[in-house]
DNA sequence: TTCCGGGACG
DNA sequence: CGTCCCGGAA
């Protein structure tokens, strides 16, 4: 089963990077480059896997530079892992105090109780288990698992998919599956060929030194001669900006009230996360969708006709028929691909309908992905998993009041 | 001054 | 998807 590890020409000698394994030549320069150049970095000093594990905490989303600075101090306090299982969660926190992200150091002290509890204090050594401890996802369990146990797995963090990215041309957004799936099969050979732990190491280093987000340095870099986005002159281009790709959405809203419930639904559309309730909202993409020439319309033309089709949208999907009353005001919503504006209207129901008063159909049977609408009180509405934007509705739009007592639970 | 990047979890 | 946080870069 041991992979071509001989350099042997093979069968399609010049084909262009694209998918296919990365060449060897490649992985030697890049191995050559960090015996070189790499720094003596406290944790690449030692052979403890809780030591490793807790440097691979603590660069979750902060520089090297930071952790320097208070991984030692760290260890101090908790040689072991025993320490740290035994230590209060106060300590650890303190001890984590001004490196942000606190659910880290709150799953690290759950992980080692952990450890401690059905391992015997001795971390896993496979990735599986790895992968079942708290605070060790995808990323982790491959970087502790690589470095302090020698399994070859890649470890791709924001640097490896960049740079892996960049070296086939691949203009695609690293953190998709499928993307992580080619970069896993591109490096697999090189990964059972050379020290798993090293490997990895090698190509973070080359990531956050030399081939960086913005101004990568190609004239210092080992691999630019194989590199695909350099060859084209795209290395900036890759990965896609995600900030940058922001577009401006345009949403409806109503909040539909009645004998003090407000109705409520979620699973509705696609996009949102099947769990969250919003307000009944009328999606850009079927606003937009009416015909003709609407961008040469006035404003207040457009935006009556979208209102009127926000209650034919209530009436058609959730048959309740409304009477929009006016505009509360605009939520604008930032997320990582769109920034909304959401216009939300006050609304009320004509006729002589009648809500189901108590037992909304939702509470309960909450399966995934099933559409789900419901009568709340706003008490209700507060418990309820909201989208982030519907809670910001009810703090700015409607005052409701954070503070007031909650459910108990 | 703002903007951007970044793993795991729920 | 949205949140958590900070610091370096623009």
């Amino acid at each position: 089963m041991s992979p071509a590890c001989d350099k042997k020409p093979g069968p399609n000698g010049l084909r262009a990077l694209g998918q296919s394994p990365l060449p060897p030549d490649l992985v030697d320069a890049m191995l050559s480059w960090y015996g070189e150049m790499r720094r003596d970095l406290p944790w690449r000093q030692t052979r403890d896997p809780y030591a490793i594990l807790v440097s691979e905490i603590m660069l979750q989303q902060t520089r090297v530079e930071t952790v320097i600075n208070r991984y030692g101090s760290f260890l101090e306090r908790f040689p072991t892992i025993a320490d740290l299982a035994t230590a209060s969660l106060d300590d650890v926190l303190a001890e984590w105090s001004g490196l942000g992200y606190y659910r880290r150091p709150r799953l690290l002290h759950r992980l080692a109780t952990v450890v401690v509890n059905t391992y015997g204090g001795k971390i896993p050594d496979t990735l599986e288990e790895l992968l079942e401890l708290p605070g060790i996802g995808p990323y982790t369990s491959a970087a502790v698992g690589s470095i302090a146990f020698g399994i070859p797995a890649l470890s791709i963090d924001g640097n490896v998919g960049r740079i892996m990215c960049r070296l086939a041309g691949i203009a695609d957004d690293t953190r998709r599956t499928k993307v992580r799936q080619k970069l896993e099969a591109m490096a697999a050979d090189a990964i059972e060929c050379h020290p798993p732990g090293t490997f990895n190491q090698a190509i973070m280093e080359l990531g956050a030194r030399v081939c960086t987000p913005r101004s990568p340095r190609c004239d210092q870099c080992p691999c630019s001669s194989y590199c695909e986005a350099h060859a084209l002159g795209i290395e900036e281009q890759i990965p896609p900006r995600r900030s940058k790709l922001v577009k401006a959405v345009t949403e409806y809203a109503a909040v539909i009230e009645d004998n003090g419930r407000l109705l409520m639904l979620r699973g509705q559309r696609p996009s949102l996360v099947s769990d969250m309730w919003e307000f009944p909202t009328l999606d850009s993409r079927l606003a937009d969708t009416s015909s003709g020439s609407l961008s040469e319309k006035p404003v207040s033309s457009r935006s009556r006709a979208q209102e009127a089709k926000l209650s034919r949208y209530i009436k058609e999907q959730l048959g309740w028929s409304v009477q929009l009353g006016p505009k509360l005001g605009e939520i604008r919503h930032g997320m990582t691909d769109r920034r909304i504006s959401c216009h939300v209207y006050e609304a009320s129901l004509s006729g002589s309908q009648t809500t189901m008063a108590g037992a909304p159909t939702g509470l309960e049977k909450s399966d995934h992905n099933i559409p789900d609408s419901g009568w709340f009180t706003i008490e209700e509405v507060m418990a309820l998993a909201l989208a982030a934007s519907a809670r910001k509705t009810l703090t700015t739009l409607l005052d409701v009041d954070l503070t007031s007592p909650q459910s108990p639970g």
